[in-house]
DNA sequence: CCAAAAGTGTTATTGATACACCCATGC
DNA sequence: GCATGGGTGTATCAATAACACTTTTGG
Protein backbone atom coordinates (compact mmCIF):
# COMPACT_ATOMS: atom_id res chain seq x y z
CA UNK A 1 0.00 0.00 0.00
CA UNK A 2 1.16 3.53 -0.69
CA UNK A 3 0.17 6.14 1.47
CA UNK A 4 -2.74 7.42 -0.45
CA UNK A 5 -5.05 4.73 0.27
CA UNK A 6 -4.97 4.28 -3.46
CA UNK A 7 -4.34 1.46 -5.35
CA UNK A 8 -1.27 0.56 -6.70
CA UNK A 9 -3.05 -2.64 -9.24
CA UNK A 10 -3.31 -1.36 -12.88
CA UNK A 11 -6.00 0.78 -13.46
CA UNK A 12 -8.55 0.33 -16.36
CA UNK A 13 -8.21 3.02 -19.25
CA UNK A 14 -10.74 5.60 -19.66
CA UNK A 15 -12.48 6.37 -23.23
CA UNK A 16 -14.73 8.74 -24.70
CA UNK A 17 -16.81 7.97 -27.21
CA UNK A 18 -19.58 9.85 -28.69
CA UNK A 19 -22.85 8.85 -31.00
CA UNK A 20 -23.12 12.29 -32.87
CA UNK A 21 -26.38 12.61 -35.16
CA UNK A 22 -27.61 14.61 -37.78
CA UNK A 23 -30.99 14.34 -39.90
CA UNK A 24 -30.44 14.32 -43.86
CA UNK A 25 -32.37 13.39 -46.42
CA UNK A 26 -34.91 12.54 -44.01
CA UNK A 27 -32.68 9.83 -42.16
CA UNK A 28 -31.56 9.65 -38.94
CA UNK A 29 -27.92 9.20 -39.49
CA UNK A 30 -25.17 8.95 -36.75
CA UNK A 31 -20.63 9.26 -37.78
CA UNK A 32 -18.99 6.42 -37.71
CA UNK A 33 -15.26 6.41 -38.17
CA UNK A 34 -13.54 3.14 -39.79
CA UNK A 35 -10.80 1.75 -38.17
CA UNK A 36 -7.38 1.84 -39.23
CA UNK A 37 -5.71 -0.64 -36.45
CA UNK A 38 -6.43 -3.73 -34.84
CA UNK A 39 -8.59 -4.86 -33.16
CA UNK A 40 -11.18 -4.44 -35.81
CA UNK A 41 -9.24 -3.35 -38.41
CA UNK A 42 -11.36 -1.80 -41.44
CA UNK A 43 -14.75 -1.79 -39.14
CA UNK A 44 -16.26 1.09 -38.53
CA UNK A 45 -16.48 2.35 -34.81
CA UNK A 46 -18.31 5.76 -32.93
CA UNK A 47 -15.53 8.39 -32.60
CA UNK A 48 -14.04 8.19 -29.29
CA UNK A 49 -10.19 9.21 -27.72
CA UNK A 50 -8.77 8.56 -24.51
CA UNK A 51 -9.30 10.89 -21.77
CA UNK A 52 -6.53 12.79 -21.25
CA UNK A 53 -5.06 13.49 -17.39
CA UNK A 54 -6.53 17.18 -17.30
CA UNK A 55 -9.54 16.95 -19.19
CA UNK A 56 -13.14 16.50 -17.81
CA UNK A 57 -15.10 14.10 -19.32
CA UNK A 58 -17.35 16.73 -20.96
CA UNK A 59 -14.26 18.20 -22.60
CA UNK A 60 -12.70 15.09 -23.74
CA UNK A 61 -15.91 14.66 -25.63
CA UNK A 62 -15.81 18.39 -26.84
CA UNK A 63 -12.49 17.58 -28.27
CA UNK A 64 -13.38 14.60 -29.90
CA UNK A 65 -16.66 15.75 -31.77
CA UNK A 66 -14.04 19.15 -32.71
CA UNK A 67 -11.70 16.38 -33.68
CA UNK A 68 -14.31 14.51 -36.00
CA UNK A 69 -16.38 17.48 -36.97
CA UNK A 70 -14.43 20.79 -36.91
CA UNK A 71 -17.35 21.79 -35.06
CA UNK A 72 -17.34 22.74 -31.22
CA UNK A 73 -20.85 24.22 -30.66
CA UNK A 74 -23.09 21.36 -30.06
CA UNK A 75 -25.61 19.45 -28.10
CA UNK A 76 -23.90 16.90 -25.68
CA UNK A 77 -25.08 14.90 -23.21
CA UNK A 78 -23.86 12.35 -21.09
CA UNK A 79 -25.45 8.91 -21.96
CA UNK A 80 -23.97 5.91 -20.32
CA UNK A 81 -20.30 4.53 -19.21
CA UNK A 82 -19.92 0.57 -20.74
CA UNK A 83 -17.44 -1.36 -18.51
CA UNK A 84 -18.02 -5.22 -19.65
CA UNK A 85 -14.32 -6.77 -18.45
CA UNK A 86 -14.21 -8.37 -22.56
CA UNK A 87 -15.75 -5.29 -24.69
CA UNK A 88 -12.28 -4.61 -25.75
CA UNK A 89 -9.80 -7.56 -25.97
CA UNK A 90 -6.85 -6.27 -25.39
CA UNK A 91 -7.05 -4.55 -22.10
CA UNK A 92 -9.80 -3.30 -19.28
CA UNK A 93 -11.30 -0.04 -20.75
CA UNK A 94 -14.11 1.35 -19.39
CA UNK A 95 -15.97 4.09 -22.33
CA UNK A 96 -17.78 7.17 -20.98
CA UNK A 97 -20.74 7.43 -23.84
CA UNK A 98 -21.71 10.87 -24.93
CA UNK A 99 -24.63 11.97 -27.51
CA UNK A 100 -24.14 14.65 -29.48
CA UNK A 101 -26.40 16.58 -32.12
CA UNK A 102 -25.27 18.77 -35.03
CA UNK A 103 -27.43 20.55 -37.37
CA UNK A 104 -26.83 19.00 -41.12
CA UNK A 105 -26.64 22.54 -42.49
CA UNK A 106 -23.32 23.11 -40.26
CA UNK A 107 -21.42 20.14 -41.27
CA UNK A 108 -18.84 21.32 -43.16
CA UNK A 109 -18.22 18.69 -45.57
CA UNK A 110 -21.75 17.59 -45.80
CA UNK A 111 -21.93 13.23 -47.51
CA UNK A 112 -17.84 13.76 -46.69
CA UNK A 113 -16.63 13.94 -50.27
CA UNK A 114 -13.37 12.67 -50.51
CA UNK A 115 -13.06 11.29 -46.70
CA UNK A 116 -13.31 7.33 -46.96
CA UNK A 117 -12.64 7.48 -43.10
CA UNK A 118 -15.72 9.19 -41.81
CA UNK A 119 -19.21 8.60 -43.23
CA UNK A 120 -22.87 9.44 -41.69
CA UNK A 121 -25.38 5.95 -41.63
CA UNK A 122 -28.65 5.97 -41.44
CA UNK A 123 -29.28 4.33 -38.21
CA UNK A 124 -31.34 1.52 -39.05
CA UNK A 125 -28.96 0.57 -41.89
CA UNK A 126 -25.86 0.27 -39.87
CA UNK A 127 -22.86 -1.81 -40.65
CA UNK A 128 -21.43 -4.18 -38.46
CA UNK A 129 -19.33 -1.96 -35.42
CA UNK A 130 -16.49 -2.74 -34.19
CA UNK A 131 -16.52 -3.76 -29.88
CA UNK A 132 -19.95 -2.97 -28.29
CA UNK A 133 -20.53 -0.12 -30.35
CA UNK A 134 -23.95 -1.26 -31.68
CA UNK A 135 -25.37 -1.68 -28.13
CA UNK A 136 -24.02 1.69 -27.89
CA UNK A 137 -25.41 3.40 -30.59
CA UNK A 138 -29.06 1.52 -30.00
CA UNK A 139 -28.73 2.91 -26.80
CA UNK A 140 -28.37 6.30 -27.58
CA UNK A 141 -31.11 6.23 -30.51
CA UNK A 142 -33.45 5.20 -27.86
CA UNK A 143 -32.67 7.74 -25.19
CA UNK A 144 -32.49 10.56 -28.33
CA UNK A 145 -36.20 8.77 -29.53
CA UNK A 146 -37.88 9.42 -25.36
CA UNK A 147 -36.37 12.72 -25.38
CA UNK A 148 -37.88 13.80 -28.26
CA UNK A 149 -41.42 13.39 -26.60
CA UNK A 150 -40.71 15.12 -23.43
CA UNK A 151 -38.11 17.99 -24.16
CA UNK A 152 -36.87 20.48 -26.60
CA UNK A 153 -33.98 18.95 -27.75
CA UNK A 154 -34.48 18.56 -31.30
CA UNK A 155 -33.57 22.10 -31.40
CA UNK A 156 -29.64 20.50 -32.14
CA UNK A 157 -30.15 19.21 -35.04
CA UNK A 158 -31.75 22.38 -36.56
CA UNK A 159 -30.36 25.30 -37.71
CA UNK A 160 -31.04 28.60 -35.80
CA UNK A 161 -33.77 29.49 -37.98
CA UNK A 162 -36.34 26.90 -39.45
CA UNK A 163 -40.25 26.14 -40.89
CA UNK A 164 -42.35 24.75 -38.86
CA UNK A 165 -42.63 21.85 -41.32
CA UNK A 166 -38.89 21.13 -40.75
CA UNK A 167 -39.28 20.64 -37.01
CA UNK A 168 -42.14 18.55 -37.41
CA UNK A 169 -39.88 16.41 -39.76
CA UNK A 170 -37.56 16.12 -37.59
CA UNK A 171 -39.51 15.08 -34.78
CA UNK A 172 -41.43 12.57 -37.46
CA UNK A 173 -37.98 10.96 -38.61
CA UNK A 174 -37.01 10.70 -34.73
CA UNK A 175 -40.15 8.79 -33.27
CA UNK A 176 -41.16 7.23 -36.90
CA UNK A 177 -44.53 8.44 -36.27
CA UNK A 178 -46.51 10.39 -38.49
CA UNK A 179 -48.07 13.87 -37.13
CA UNK A 180 -51.23 16.07 -37.72
CA UNK A 181 -49.86 19.45 -38.97
CA UNK A 182 -52.13 21.19 -37.07
CA UNK A 183 -52.04 19.24 -33.71
CA UNK A 184 -48.39 19.69 -34.15
CA UNK A 185 -48.14 23.36 -34.72
CA UNK A 186 -50.33 24.24 -31.80
CA UNK A 187 -49.10 22.06 -29.43
CA UNK A 188 -45.34 23.77 -30.24
CA UNK A 189 -46.17 27.23 -30.42
CA UNK A 190 -48.33 26.76 -27.30
CA UNK A 191 -44.87 25.47 -25.51
CA UNK A 192 -43.71 29.59 -25.29
CA UNK A 193 -40.38 28.08 -26.42
CA UNK A 194 -40.69 29.48 -30.35
CA UNK A 195 -40.23 32.76 -31.78
CA UNK A 196 -41.42 34.10 -35.24
CA UNK A 197 -38.43 35.53 -36.70
CA UNK A 198 -40.37 38.03 -38.99
CA UNK A 199 -38.69 36.78 -42.31
CA UNK A 200 -39.90 34.08 -44.71
CA UNK A 201 -38.43 31.47 -47.06
CA UNK A 202 -37.59 32.75 -50.17
CA UNK A 203 -37.13 29.48 -52.06
CA UNK A 204 -39.10 27.10 -53.39
CA UNK A 205 -42.38 27.35 -56.39
CA UNK A 206 -45.05 27.69 -53.58
CA UNK A 207 -46.31 30.05 -50.27
CA UNK A 208 -43.36 31.03 -48.06
CA UNK A 209 -42.88 29.90 -45.07
CA UNK A 210 -42.43 31.75 -41.55
CA UNK A 211 -39.18 30.94 -39.99
CA UNK A 212 -38.99 30.67 -36.28
CA UNK A 213 -36.29 30.28 -33.63
CA UNK A 214 -35.74 28.78 -30.30
CA UNK A 215 -35.87 31.52 -27.80
CA UNK A 216 -33.61 30.00 -26.10
CA UNK A 217 -30.97 27.05 -27.59
CA UNK A 218 -30.78 25.02 -24.25
CA UNK A 219 -32.43 22.11 -23.37
CA UNK A 220 -35.67 22.33 -21.85
CA UNK A 221 -38.20 20.22 -20.55
CA UNK A 222 -41.66 20.27 -22.54
CA UNK A 223 -45.44 19.72 -21.19
CA UNK B 1 4.18 3.80 -28.10
CA UNK B 2 3.14 0.10 -27.59
CA UNK B 3 2.41 -2.04 -30.60
CA UNK B 4 -1.44 -2.20 -28.58
CA UNK B 5 -2.24 1.61 -29.79
CA UNK B 6 -3.13 2.33 -26.29
CA UNK B 7 -1.28 5.10 -24.22
CA UNK B 8 1.33 4.38 -21.92
CA UNK B 9 0.79 7.28 -20.02
CA UNK B 10 -0.71 6.82 -16.58
CA UNK B 11 -4.57 6.49 -16.45
CA UNK B 12 -7.06 7.63 -14.10
CA UNK B 13 -8.16 5.86 -11.26
CA UNK B 14 -12.42 4.44 -11.89
CA UNK B 15 -14.48 4.16 -8.54
CA UNK B 16 -18.02 3.03 -8.24
CA UNK B 17 -20.08 5.27 -5.65
CA UNK B 18 -23.49 4.18 -4.99
CA UNK B 19 -26.04 6.73 -3.53
CA UNK B 20 -28.38 3.92 -1.84
CA UNK B 21 -31.79 5.45 -0.60
CA UNK B 22 -34.29 4.04 1.81
CA UNK B 23 -37.66 5.47 3.18
CA UNK B 24 -38.28 5.18 7.50
CA UNK B 25 -40.00 7.41 9.27
CA UNK B 26 -41.51 9.67 6.59
CA UNK B 27 -38.00 10.57 5.16
CA UNK B 28 -36.07 9.70 2.08
CA UNK B 29 -33.10 9.11 2.89
CA UNK B 30 -29.53 7.96 1.97
CA UNK B 31 -26.69 6.02 3.23
CA UNK B 32 -23.41 7.84 4.21
CA UNK B 33 -20.20 6.58 5.02
CA UNK B 34 -18.02 8.48 7.51
CA UNK B 35 -14.01 8.24 6.03
CA UNK B 36 -11.33 6.90 7.66
CA UNK B 37 -8.51 8.79 5.96
CA UNK B 38 -6.78 11.37 4.37
CA UNK B 39 -8.43 13.65 2.46
CA UNK B 40 -11.33 14.11 3.53
CA UNK B 41 -11.00 12.16 6.85
CA UNK B 42 -13.65 12.17 9.21
CA UNK B 43 -16.28 13.45 6.51
CA UNK B 44 -19.27 11.73 5.50
CA UNK B 45 -19.65 10.21 2.02
CA UNK B 46 -21.12 8.01 0.04
CA UNK B 47 -20.35 4.43 -0.66
CA UNK B 48 -17.91 3.11 -3.39
CA UNK B 49 -14.85 1.25 -3.88
CA UNK B 50 -12.23 0.78 -7.00
CA UNK B 51 -13.11 -0.97 -9.64
CA UNK B 52 -11.69 -4.03 -9.57
CA UNK B 53 -10.57 -5.13 -12.91
CA UNK B 54 -12.17 -8.61 -13.95
CA UNK B 55 -15.84 -7.23 -12.59
CA UNK B 56 -18.40 -5.08 -14.74
CA UNK B 57 -19.46 -1.65 -13.25
CA UNK B 58 -23.07 -3.11 -12.66
CA UNK B 59 -20.82 -5.96 -10.59
CA UNK B 60 -18.55 -3.48 -8.49
CA UNK B 61 -21.77 -1.66 -7.58
CA UNK B 62 -23.40 -5.11 -6.53
CA UNK B 63 -20.60 -5.81 -4.79
CA UNK B 64 -20.50 -2.04 -2.79
CA UNK B 65 -23.91 -2.52 -2.06
CA UNK B 66 -23.33 -5.82 -0.03
CA UNK B 67 -20.20 -4.88 1.59
CA UNK B 68 -22.39 -1.69 2.94
CA UNK B 69 -25.52 -2.86 3.49
CA UNK B 70 -25.63 -7.19 3.36
CA UNK B 71 -28.02 -6.75 1.10
CA UNK B 72 -27.72 -7.80 -2.35
CA UNK B 73 -30.98 -8.07 -4.26
CA UNK B 74 -31.83 -3.85 -4.55
CA UNK B 75 -32.86 -1.85 -7.48
CA UNK B 76 -29.43 -0.98 -9.03
CA UNK B 77 -29.52 1.91 -11.89
CA UNK B 78 -26.47 3.40 -13.39
CA UNK B 79 -26.71 7.46 -12.02
CA UNK B 80 -23.79 9.31 -14.27
CA UNK B 81 -19.87 9.40 -14.43
CA UNK B 82 -18.45 12.22 -12.58
CA UNK B 83 -14.86 13.24 -13.43
CA UNK B 84 -13.85 16.92 -12.94
CA UNK B 85 -9.67 16.88 -12.87
CA UNK B 86 -9.87 17.99 -9.22
CA UNK B 87 -12.75 16.33 -7.44
CA UNK B 88 -9.79 14.23 -6.08
CA UNK B 89 -7.23 16.08 -4.45
CA UNK B 90 -4.63 13.71 -5.03
CA UNK B 91 -4.58 11.61 -8.22
CA UNK B 92 -7.24 11.76 -11.15
CA UNK B 93 -10.39 9.57 -10.57
CA UNK B 94 -13.22 9.14 -12.55
CA UNK B 95 -16.45 7.60 -11.07
CA UNK B 96 -18.97 5.80 -12.23
CA UNK B 97 -22.40 5.89 -9.80
CA UNK B 98 -25.35 4.27 -9.06
CA UNK B 99 -28.65 4.56 -7.16
CA UNK B 100 -30.06 1.86 -5.14
CA UNK B 101 -33.47 1.69 -3.84
CA UNK B 102 -33.81 -0.87 -0.52
CA UNK B 103 -36.92 -1.45 1.14
CA UNK B 104 -36.49 -0.29 5.32
CA UNK B 105 -37.37 -3.63 6.29
CA UNK B 106 -34.74 -4.83 4.43
CA UNK B 107 -32.04 -3.33 6.30
CA UNK B 108 -30.57 -5.79 8.85
CA UNK B 109 -29.85 -3.44 11.33
CA UNK B 110 -32.01 -0.18 11.17
CA UNK B 111 -30.81 3.18 12.43
CA UNK B 112 -26.96 1.56 12.33
CA UNK B 113 -27.10 0.40 16.27
CA UNK B 114 -23.49 0.50 17.18
CA UNK B 115 -21.62 1.15 13.99
CA UNK B 116 -20.60 4.80 14.03
CA UNK B 117 -19.54 5.34 10.60
CA UNK B 118 -22.30 4.46 8.72
CA UNK B 119 -25.69 6.46 8.79
CA UNK B 120 -28.69 7.20 6.71
CA UNK B 121 -29.13 10.71 6.48
CA UNK B 122 -32.54 12.89 5.73
CA UNK B 123 -31.61 13.63 1.96
CA UNK B 124 -32.94 17.29 3.28
CA UNK B 125 -30.66 17.55 6.03
CA UNK B 126 -27.35 16.29 4.62
CA UNK B 127 -23.94 16.95 6.63
CA UNK B 128 -20.96 18.41 4.85
CA UNK B 129 -19.53 15.44 2.23
CA UNK B 130 -16.38 14.99 1.08
CA UNK B 131 -15.65 15.27 -2.32
CA UNK B 132 -18.30 16.03 -5.39
CA UNK B 133 -20.72 13.67 -3.33
CA UNK B 134 -23.15 16.41 -2.32
CA UNK B 135 -23.35 17.00 -6.26
CA UNK B 136 -23.79 13.78 -6.96
CA UNK B 137 -26.28 13.05 -4.04
CA UNK B 138 -28.48 15.84 -5.34
CA UNK B 139 -28.13 14.53 -9.01
CA UNK B 140 -29.79 11.20 -7.68
CA UNK B 141 -32.40 13.08 -5.76
CA UNK B 142 -33.45 14.59 -8.91
CA UNK B 143 -33.56 11.75 -11.31
CA UNK B 144 -35.54 9.67 -8.09
CA UNK B 145 -37.87 12.19 -8.07
CA UNK B 146 -38.27 12.49 -11.95
CA UNK B 147 -38.43 8.52 -12.72
CA UNK B 148 -41.19 8.24 -9.23
CA UNK B 149 -43.46 9.75 -11.45
CA UNK B 150 -43.19 8.52 -14.57
CA UNK B 151 -42.33 4.56 -13.39
CA UNK B 152 -42.76 1.96 -11.16
CA UNK B 153 -39.39 2.86 -10.12
CA UNK B 154 -40.58 3.23 -6.07
CA UNK B 155 -41.11 -0.70 -5.97
CA UNK B 156 -37.43 -1.10 -4.76
CA UNK B 157 -38.43 1.15 -1.32
CA UNK B 158 -41.40 -1.47 -0.60
CA UNK B 159 -41.52 -4.70 0.62
CA UNK B 160 -43.16 -7.73 -1.10
CA UNK B 161 -46.57 -6.74 0.61
CA UNK B 162 -47.31 -3.15 1.00
CA UNK B 163 -50.79 -1.44 1.94
CA UNK B 164 -51.82 1.23 -0.96
CA UNK B 165 -51.77 3.66 2.13
CA UNK B 166 -47.67 3.07 2.07
CA UNK B 167 -47.30 3.09 -1.42
CA UNK B 168 -49.08 6.97 -1.78
CA UNK B 169 -46.74 7.92 1.20
CA UNK B 170 -43.40 6.87 -0.70
CA UNK B 171 -44.76 8.47 -3.65
CA UNK B 172 -45.71 11.67 -1.09
CA UNK B 173 -42.49 11.29 0.48
CA UNK B 174 -40.43 11.06 -2.85
CA UNK B 175 -42.02 13.93 -4.66
CA UNK B 176 -43.02 16.47 -1.54
CA UNK B 177 -46.53 16.52 -2.80
CA UNK B 178 -49.38 15.56 -1.22
CA UNK B 179 -51.82 12.92 -3.34
CA UNK B 180 -55.44 12.64 -3.42
CA UNK B 181 -56.34 9.35 -1.62
CA UNK B 182 -59.05 7.89 -4.19
CA UNK B 183 -57.69 9.36 -7.28
CA UNK B 184 -53.92 7.95 -6.52
CA UNK B 185 -55.64 4.47 -5.90
CA UNK B 186 -57.65 4.34 -9.09
CA UNK B 187 -54.02 5.49 -11.04
CA UNK B 188 -52.31 2.91 -9.39
CA UNK B 189 -55.00 -0.14 -10.02
CA UNK B 190 -55.58 1.05 -13.60
CA UNK B 191 -52.01 0.70 -14.08
CA UNK B 192 -52.59 -2.88 -14.10
CA UNK B 193 -48.91 -3.45 -12.02
CA UNK B 194 -50.59 -4.33 -8.97
CA UNK B 195 -52.29 -7.39 -7.63
CA UNK B 196 -54.21 -7.85 -4.75
CA UNK B 197 -52.35 -10.71 -2.09
CA UNK B 198 -55.89 -11.77 -0.61
CA UNK B 199 -54.42 -11.07 2.59
CA UNK B 200 -54.97 -8.43 5.31
CA UNK B 201 -52.86 -6.18 7.28
CA UNK B 202 -53.26 -7.17 11.15
CA UNK B 203 -52.04 -4.80 12.80
CA UNK B 204 -53.91 -1.25 14.32
CA UNK B 205 -56.70 -0.05 16.16
CA UNK B 206 -58.38 1.09 12.52
CA UNK B 207 -59.85 -1.05 9.88
CA UNK B 208 -57.37 -3.90 8.75
CA UNK B 209 -56.09 -2.87 4.76
CA UNK B 210 -55.89 -4.73 1.56
CA UNK B 211 -52.15 -6.26 0.89
CA UNK B 212 -51.02 -5.40 -2.69
CA UNK B 213 -47.65 -6.70 -3.96
CA UNK B 214 -46.43 -5.97 -7.36
CA UNK B 215 -47.18 -8.40 -10.28
CA UNK B 216 -43.80 -8.10 -11.43
CA UNK B 217 -40.90 -6.40 -9.39
CA UNK B 218 -39.04 -5.18 -12.26
CA UNK B 219 -39.01 -1.60 -13.38
CA UNK B 220 -41.80 -0.83 -15.96
CA UNK B 221 -42.53 2.99 -17.28
CA UNK B 222 -45.87 4.17 -16.27
CA UNK B 223 -48.35 6.15 -18.46
C1' DC C 1 -68.41 4.83 21.84
C1' DC C 2 -64.25 6.89 20.37
C1' DA C 3 -60.06 7.14 17.60
C1' DA C 4 -57.70 5.76 13.51
C1' DA C 5 -56.99 4.49 9.03
C1' DA C 6 -59.53 2.02 4.97
C1' DG C 7 -62.35 2.28 1.34
C1' DT C 8 -65.39 4.18 -2.27
C1' DG C 9 -68.05 7.67 -7.16
C1' DT C 10 -69.39 11.61 -9.47
C1' DT C 11 -68.73 15.97 -11.66
C1' DA C 12 -65.99 19.56 -13.84
C1' DT C 13 -62.12 20.82 -16.27
C1' DT C 14 -58.41 20.20 -19.19
C1' DG C 15 -55.76 18.37 -22.67
C1' DA C 16 -55.45 15.30 -26.82
C1' DT C 17 -57.16 13.76 -31.11
C1' DA C 18 -59.38 13.66 -35.56
C1' DC C 19 -60.29 15.96 -39.56
C1' DA C 20 -60.46 19.31 -44.83
C1' DC C 21 -60.03 23.33 -47.17
C1' DC C 22 -58.05 27.83 -48.90
C1' DC C 23 -53.53 30.55 -49.64
C1' DA C 24 -49.26 32.32 -51.74
C1' DT C 25 -45.76 31.52 -54.71
C1' DG C 26 -42.81 29.87 -59.12
C1' DC C 27 -42.94 28.16 -63.39
C1' DG D 1 -53.45 27.69 -64.38
C1' DC D 2 -51.28 24.16 -62.10
C1' DA D 3 -48.24 22.12 -58.83
C1' DT D 4 -46.20 22.71 -54.28
C1' DG D 5 -46.04 23.21 -49.66
C1' DG D 6 -48.07 26.88 -46.04
C1' DG D 7 -51.44 27.96 -43.04
C1' DT D 8 -55.82 27.69 -40.31
C1' DG D 9 -60.53 25.94 -36.48
C1' DT D 10 -63.90 23.02 -34.42
C1' DA D 11 -65.98 19.05 -32.35
C1' DT D 12 -65.25 14.76 -29.87
C1' DC D 13 -63.09 12.00 -26.58
C1' DA D 14 -60.00 10.80 -22.80
C1' DA D 15 -57.51 11.89 -18.83
C1' DT D 16 -57.02 14.53 -14.79
C1' DA D 17 -58.47 17.00 -10.67
C1' DA D 18 -61.53 18.27 -7.07
C1' DC D 19 -64.20 16.76 -3.49
C1' DA D 20 -66.76 13.95 1.69
C1' DC D 21 -68.71 10.39 3.82
C1' DT D 22 -69.20 5.44 5.53
C1' DT D 23 -66.70 1.20 7.21
C1' DT D 24 -64.01 -1.75 10.14
C1' DT D 25 -61.25 -2.54 13.69
C1' DG D 26 -58.86 -2.03 18.74
C1' DG D 27 -59.08 -0.18 22.98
Amino acid sequence: MNNTNYPEYEQPAVTVDLVIFTVSAEKLKALLVKRAREPYAGSWSIPGGFLKLGESLDDAAVRVMHEKTGVKEVYLEQLYSFGRPERDPRTRVITVTYIALIPWQDLVQPESGKVTDLGWFDVNELPGLAFDHREILVYAVNRLRAKATYSNIVYGLLPVQFRLSDLQKIYEIITDHPLDKRNFRKRMLATGLLKETGKKELTGAHRPAMLYCFKKREYVLME
